[in-house]
DNA sequence: GTTAACGGTAAGTCTAAACTTACCGTTCGT
DNA sequence: ACGAACGGTAAGTTTAGACTTACCGTTAAC
């Protein structure tokens, strides 16, 4: 089992991957919408989808012949929850490092 | 100019740099430390660090012929900062959504 | 029942970038 | 002053993956 949150955050690594996310953001699309308004093909379009579902960053749902995709709040929750904890780690990491100089300052005088 | 946040963002993409990035977390580290940390070479870690460096993720300081390196939380407001825009939109969208769902039913009465 | 719209997939190409080895400059210790 | 440790950089290789075209199945409209 792999980590859910890290990789999340190695799917925005694509400039094109996070511009569809970010379309998603405001609104739910079809494939043909998002291949519009992006600089790249329809099956191109299909295949970072694919890749974001598998992810867990988006879902979608059949609508007739059209598949709307809407991005999964639970993506974003896991890659937030990520960054937390690297903020936390990096905090206590500093409050340490105050901690020992604090110490050294002691021993100076 | 560009957004500050969306291509840290990007950096996060390679699993090498996912695992610099946690590493510094924890504490600040030299090259030779991480290189030692990780499969591969120090070369290959310090062409990483020069990345995040220019992406404003690290900062690094001399320490006589050692370099150590630390994660600058800058980098990690920022991506929060992003993450965080991401989710007002969803937000907004599934309100949206919820609000055009409530009409349809006042319509269908 | 036929046609058209929509979208997934397969196959192949091509480029970006992750990695290696080799080399060089700098700093410290002795 | 000399040797060793540390780390940045250049050059070259190789692989991952982003993209295209071509094709096929499914649904809906008429």
């Amino acid at each position: 089992m792999e980590a859910y949150g890290t990789d999340a955050l190695g799917l925005l690594g694509d400039p094109t991957r996070r511009a569809i996310v970010e379309l998603l953001a405001r609104r739910p699309r079809t494939v043909g919408e998002l291949a519009r308004a992006l600089p790249v093909s329809r099956p191109a379009v299909s295949q970072h989808l694919r890749v974001l579902k598998d992810g867990g960053l988006v879902v979608d749902q059949a609508a007739g012949t059209r598949r709307i995709y809407q991005l999964n709040p639970d993506g974003l929750v896991a890659m937030r929850a990520y960054l937390d904890r690297l903020w936390d780690d990096v905090l206590t990491s500093f409050q340490k490092a105050a901690e020992a100089a604090s110490v050294d300052v002691e021993e100076e005088k």
